[in-house]
DNA sequence: GAAAATAGTTATCGCGCGTAAAATTTAATT
DNA sequence: AATTAAATTTTACGCGCGATAACTATTTTC
């Protein structure tokens, strides 16, 4: 390492005998420069670390290279792990991703969206909350801000839209459960703030209808992400009740079937697909934890790694081409079938 | 709202008819200007929504606002709930928090603290690794930047160190397990990468040897953060084998005593305290999940709120004072015993 | 080996704001 | 009303880098 701190570019072109302009190209993009000059910039490099000020760069350059992300609860190990996907995404394209979590509450989504303007990032990758968003603000910020949204569908707003296909991922555990023993009835909150729950209900009226069952719904109160509360107080008060109409329960998330299932097991009711198990229970999503839930959950995997890949690219493609989509996409991935033992 | 946009203090000095030096003044800190003065800054904020640049405001500053929070993993909802309460605090308190996750990789806590490091923040909130932490890297660091550490201590590195007493912990769950029935073997990892296994297998021994009664430890192998795999896979291996001593184990932490909890069930043996029950299972940290385990997992509840309030709020006053602290403090918060089904 | 293309250099400006010193206004005190 | 202290305005400079124009040096092309 060098001897004294090198303080700016100005210094640094002293040291290594590249002049400042040409530093400055390297540093934007070090192809853009001769590969002789570039392997000497590299070598003073190694020697004096020096880095350009990151905010005197992103103070006069157009654009910055950072890329917002929000997502609405970094809580949920959905989000934690899809945010973790997406950050890896963006370091591996050379941007400099910024992960603000919304805490579960849409108005720090309209503030976390107000602090990242002030960021001017070159694009931004939001999961919206959805209905209970903002709409006007996120629409707002999608005329200054190229954004590709993930997760949940906010209609018609922003350049692109990646996530799971609700239809066919229901379609596909309503099926097997049909298959496997009694069809399902479904179970999700009443007030869900969710757009993807909107559609796995009508996936499922849709599926059971296919299939020549009788639908039956199953909504309950509760406000706020602590789902597997609801699902455990809820679930269980329904399960006591005796209310659902056959031995089979498809929730409409992972968080709340961990709690239904935790209910069962304190009203020693034994869940599974086994002889001797008086009731199935099964979600979507395969949230982590799903493996180690008693029994393991059935459920549906959404592919992480895809979404959050294609969402990042889709946003690169728009931020290097410098211009808008002409059309807005919407690109759904299949989920996939996880058989473990409740149902 | 106003016109047309203000493009910066100049233009927002003209229509507010306040000299831009007194605007500057006003930013950094409204309560620096008349009260007369601020209320027709305050006015013509309302009517143009002007924002400083924060890039040119940070080249500027001799020290930003900016405050680094560090934590090795996001995925694990400790570590995501503490961090959210990090960055309230931190907001609270007027500052910007940058929160970076190191993903489970100690080169990425590295990576992290250098572009943290570019970012010139006012202090960093660190929870690191620990062993596996470069501890070279972090000690040069804290040269620079003011850094409390929280959850993982450093011997001997960075201001101040705010944690959970394990000894405290530790005693407190022995003690319980201890009058209400077997004392407790202590299952772990071999090679824990974080310095609080250490202190809580110490801690074990020590109110064993306290109690009259022989310790168990076994340690499992395992490498990485899937620490449920391993308490699953390695926890219901041990279990088979009946190698624990007494009917009782005391993990090292929550998301080993998950794992286990799912293999018990697995074997089909009834956890609990219950007079049905063939062994009881307990857990560390109260992770979120430990509610909803089958059944509900006894632990140590580690006061989250309080570890992250004053770990920042001890960051502010040596950010504040302008003066490294002159005697390195270290804050161990008491853990609550949380009585539920599983010991 | 000369012309053409490419890459690098020097020089200069601008970005939006912090900050300091001097001049001026405003408010508080006697 | 005169004195004094505090707040504000004016003026001016600097931060570190992006961007550009006009040259100059180096590399390619045939």
């Amino acid at each position: 390492m060098g001897q004294r701190k090198i303080r700016n570019m100005e210094e640094f072109a002293a040291v290594s005998g590249i002049s400042r302009p040409t530093l400055s190209k390297y540093f934007n993009d070090p192809d853009s420069v001769r590969r002789s000059t570039r392997e000497k910039i590299e070598a003073a490099l190694s020697q004096h670390d020096y880095r350009p000020n990151v905010y005197a760069v992103n103070q006069n350059r157009r654009k910055t290279r950072n890329i917002g992300v929000v997502v609405p609860n970094l809580a949920d190990p959905f989000f934690s792990e899809i945010g973790r996907e997406v950050e890896l995404a963006c370091l591996a394209a050379g941007y400099s991703p910024i992960l603000l979590s919304s805490h579960g509450n849409p108005a720090q989504e309209r503030a976390n969206l107000d602090s990242l303007r002030a960021l001017k990032p070159a694009g931004v990758l939001l999961a919206p909350f959805g209905k209970a968003s903002d709409r006007e603000a996120i629409a707002r910020f999608c005329r200054d801000v190229p954004v590709v949204t993930f997760d949940a569908n906010v209609e018609g707003v922003c350049e692109a839209f990646v996530g799971t296909d609700n239809f066919q991922s229901v379609e596909l555990i309503v099926e097997y459960l049909c298959r496997s023993g009694e069809p399902p009835c479904f179970f999700e909150m009443k007030t869900p703030s969710n757009p993807n729950a909107n559609k796995r209900r009508q996936a499922y009226l849709e599926a059971m209808e296919r299939h020549g069952f009788a639908p039956h719904i199953h909504q309950v109160p509760g406000e706020g992400w602590n789902f597997e509360e609801i699902g455990a107080t809820e679930g269980g008060r329904l399960i006591s009740a005796g209310v659902f109409e056959t031995d089979t329960v498809l929730c409409s998330n992972d968080r709340l079937a961990i709690g239904m299932l935790s209910a069962a097991y304190e009203l020693g009711l034994r869940v599974g697909h086994g002889k001797d198990c008086v009731m199935r229970i099964a979600g979507q999503d395969d949230h982590p934890f799903s493996r180690y839930t008693c029994p393991p959950l059935t459920t549906i995997a959404q592919d992480y790694g895809a979404i959050a890949n294609r969402a990042a690219s889709t946003l690169f493609r728009i931020i290097e081409s410098e211009t808008r989509l002409t059309e807005r996409e919407e690109t759904l991935f299949d989920g996939k079938l996880v058989m473990r033992a409740s149902a």
